[in-house]
DNA sequence: CTGTTAGCGCATTCAA
DNA sequence: TTGAATGCGCTAACAG
């Protein structure tokens, strides 16, 4: 392996003033400026950034925490995380949660271990707060993206839950829509308990009573709706359901999957509005109403506040960002009913 | 910052009894061992792996480069290899080179300072090499993904793309169609190379003449095929396409948008298959016949084989799999023709 | 502007 | 079964 004495003794010059070379640290010559580049060049001398790190404390690492790349909406997050993180010169580590706080417990170890400068976290439930604490007592700074976690002082991007389902909610009760059931993922992660409660206070708003037979709860992730909607269709005629609110993409698709299973009709036999898009890769094929959320931001800016934190630029005050979504209204919703 | 020594003097022991204990090195006694382990749980003690790497000349972070995570082949690739890596207890930088050789080439600088353990490559072209080269310059193993390079003898996961490209190709045929026109990335790409001659290939077998005009390149990333397509629909009468094969996702998913907004039916009016799947969320949605291709397993065999190289488990040869591809034969392609 | 010394946290080597 | 000395490659602090 070439090293900082190998450079040196070719150049003539000691080894810190190649390190000072490299770090374009202290005032070096012009000539032995050019000519230490030189043998860097030609010995193609790379840094080794473990021994950097030894006495930096700086790894130029940082990681993101998502439950699980191959949801969309992850995947944009990634690729805004990364294109931020290359452009500020660091690399970026990837790990998948899969919804679940041991393995994700895994994960903050090995961080730690690593010693990344920095994580980005969408947590895996309030139960992700102890990881994040081992994260904070060594140190390490980290930034909450999609969704928060109860008492915990911190900076944040997140989704402007309260509006997009309010949006969604009066669609489909603009429609007319009264019987509106709710596939939700489990309330203790945030977002599912924000656009639960906002599913509430939009049917208390438009003084439609509240029915817990319609409140459904389902997996973020593997989400399985079958039988919550069989359940749903059980109801009495009263009480079934006209219309479908899916908090995000994976059950917004298990349930189109479902009611055309059953084949039942979407908008006529029941209509569906979804959190999250799927991404309309052939425009002639989306019929399903979402909510888009701008991932690619959640992931970009989630990096430049992490980034700020880290290197000290960041007020000292949690900061918290909060995005609105784009609802794009689609062929699955619109059917006006009685 | 908790070291091994501050573990050491509480626990009345020497540093390198300690550091015994947590790489499970050497003879301990069970008296001893307990004591140190409850001392580093006391102490909440977690190894730097700068310090670590330094000696081993081991990170245990393996790379991933792909030409953008958000192609949904990428995405799961990306699962997979991080499924594997973590399960072998290895971490996963992720890495976007836009198709682009320069880009690379500042990734693989950074990943060489990092001493990334070894690198899973779709590489951008064949271009490439020369990064590749740099790698091994540098003693790191690598992996190809997808795309292979020519004269570059190394362990490589690719897709059986004459196989697939010819039963695409035999599909249309059957139909009745003659007059197919191929949409393909760069000829740079092995990929493109290797899907162009199957085409070449197939249509000679069934004695077809090749039309050079039928013949088009695009971009396998932010494709834009409408000249393309402008080109094919001037083509007089008796040479004009009625089906196309769109050689990957991105480039399929253009040309149905392109034909949709052209008011062109599919198939009726043109017929169309592509490679790779685009993500099939919601069943009813997904109309365009596709190759798709094994994605996670491209990542998850790809790690299998550069930790092998990595370990010194792997046979010196290299090692070549081939994938086959699942072709979904929909909407978009069936309608036979005179 | 340049060099010397020391030490980051840990594992390898050798000795006890 | 345990410990002491040494050095991985680099930079911070100081000296010149």
């Amino acid at each position: 392996m070439v090293t900082i004495y190998d450079i040196a003794k070719k150049a003539n010059v000691s080894a810190m003033t190649v390190s000072r070379v490299i770090n374009k640290s202290g005032k070096i010559s012009d000539e032995t400026k050019k000519k230490v580049e030189a043998v860097i060049k030609e010995l193609n001398y790379i840094p080794n950034n473990s021994a950097r790190n030894l006495i930096t404390n700086k790894t130029k690492i940082l990681s993101l925490m998502v439950t699980d790349i191959t949801n969309p909406f992850f995947t944009n997050v990634a690729r805004g995380a990364e294109d931020k993180a290359m452009q500020m010169g660091y690399q970026l580590l990837l790990c998948n949660s899969d919804e679940n706080v041991e393995k994700e417990a895994k994960y903050m170890e090995m961080l730690i271990s690593t010693r990344t400068d920095g994580v980005l976290i969408a947590p895996a439930n309030d139960s992700s707060k102890r990881n994040i604490r081992n994260l904070s007592k060594h140190g390490i700074p980290f930034v909450l993206i999609d969704r928060n976690i109860q008492d915990l002082e911190c900076d944040q991007v997140l989704s402007d839950n309260e509006t997009t389902t309010r949006k969604l909610m009066e669609h489909l009760i603009s429609q007319g829509h009264k019987n509106i059931a709710i596939i939700n993922g489990p309330l203790e992660v945030s977002t599912a308990r924000e656009r639960y409660q906002a599913y509430i206070d939009t049917l208390k708003i438009h003084g439609i009573p509240l029915n817990r037979n319609l409140v459904m709860e389902s997996e973020f992730r593997d989400s399985d709706v079958s039988s919550a909607i069989h359940h749903l269709l059980e109801l009495p005629e009263s009480e079934r359901p006209t219309a479908i609110f899916a908090t995000n993409n994976f059950i917004g698709m298990s349930t189109m999957k479902t009611l055309k299973k059953l084949k039942i009709k979407v908008p006529e036999g029941i209509a569906i509005v979804s959190y999250d898009g799927i991404p309309n890769y052939t425009e002639s094929e989306s019929i399903l109403t979402v909510a888009e959320q701008p991932a690619y931001n959640f992931g970009y800016l989630g990096i430049q506040l992490l980034i700020e934190r880290i290197e000290g630029t960041a007020p000292e005050k949690a900061r918290k960002i909060v995005l609105p979504a784009d609802i794009h209204i689609r062929a699955s919703s619109i059917h006006k009913i009685e």
